[in-house]
DNA sequence: GTCTATACAGGGATAGAC
DNA sequence: GTCTATCCCTGTATAGAC
């Protein structure tokens, strides 16, 4: 799977941006945005706190590049996994699946985006919450087939979605790395759980 | 149903206690336990600064005060819908509903219990979180009790009862008090998603 | 692009009057 | 039990050398 840090290669950012990105997803996750000082990400980063204006132009920029940037990601992925070939079931069992592997993976930076946006900027929090509601509208739009072709019997699409994305998204509350249970096994419990929920037959 | 209001009037706290109780609960749950100044929950509560330390021993001390309090009532409700007359199925309708209509109805109180723990002192941090568990090992109860009468299908029982907390847990982070549907719907769609996850026959 | 040093605003907590 | 005033530390961000 492509990886947060895998993104930030393929931009080839400079090295000290990426310290200090990196650095800011674990002390954000851990602390939060307010309970992170600069010198705190830039000691983790092995750097000066005055570096890290080098890379960004303030504390509030570092955490819209992650959400950001995290976002890109996940909707690249799920898009990926949505694949029209698949009838909806199976095109649902996929993107669980990923969502939830991501949320697990990258748990750290899934509790930054999804607990953190509030200390955005206004127009940052707006052009981060189009990204979000993207990621939900895939979801929907899969059950919603599937409830036309007959294949699902969930009454209430909307709802199904969001029992959903609870699912997937909630992983990120509960999972740290080295858990009894793996990513993988996690994502297989998640994608048929969802086939229940939707009332796949 | 019993509310966070109807708990501190049962304690029979000061006003100016309340005031400030529920002043932070509001702040914490927008802005984060660090993104709140004392003053901020002061202004809020229509008292000075130097007022809240007549009540609280610290900042801290107030996110404490609210995080037990709040489990506590979560605990009784949770416990006072698992009725030992009901079977496992109908208990687990029951709790599921009791649990999503409180993360509903009190969810910027939940938001707060559950994303702004690590601001808590280790002591109190392993009190709280012994309550979270407390919760926790009631679901897991029910599903396994389900399992062993053969009335639940479940092949994993902690990991249905960590979905069925899911569902009810991340209401508090996308539920906002005026939304489409209400917190009885709500709780009826859960409740209805709990059996299907653990295949409720 | 990184450092050291520092300006300056803001926040937790306390003193002491009423 | 509430207020005004304030202490003092911490935190974001910048200046300027290398």
């Amino acid at each position: 799977m492509l990886t947060l840090a895998g993104l930030i290669e393929r931009h080839r950012f400079p090295d000290g941006y990426r310290r200090m990105f990196l650095a800011a997803v674990g002390a954000f996750s851990e602390r939060g945005f307010h309970g992170t000082t600069t010198r705190e990400i830039a000691s983790r980063a092995g750097m000066s706190p005055a570096a890290l204006y080098v890379h960004f132009g303030s504390k509030e920029e570092v955490l819209y590049r992650i959400a950001s940037s995290a976002l890109d990601l996940t909707l690249e992925v799920v898009s990926e996994a949505a694949d029209p070939a698949l009838p909806p079931s199976g095109r649902l069992q996929s993107v669980v699946r990923v969502l939830t592997a991501w949320h697990a993976y990258h748990s750290a930076t899934a509790r930054v985006v999804l607990h953190q946006l509030d200390a955005l900027t206004p127009e940052h929090l707006t052009e981060v919450a189009a990204k979000q509601r993207e990621v939900t509208r895939v979801v929907r739009r899969i059950i919603a087939e599937g409830v036309s072709t007959g294949e699902f019997a969930a009454a209430d699409i909307a709802g199904a979605a969001t029992a959903t994305l609870s699912l997937c998204l909630d992983v990120a509350r509960w999972y740290r790395p080295g858990d009894r249970r793996t990513p993988e096994e996690i994502s297989a419990l998640n994608a048929d759980a969802a086939l229940r929920i939707v009332g796949a037959r």
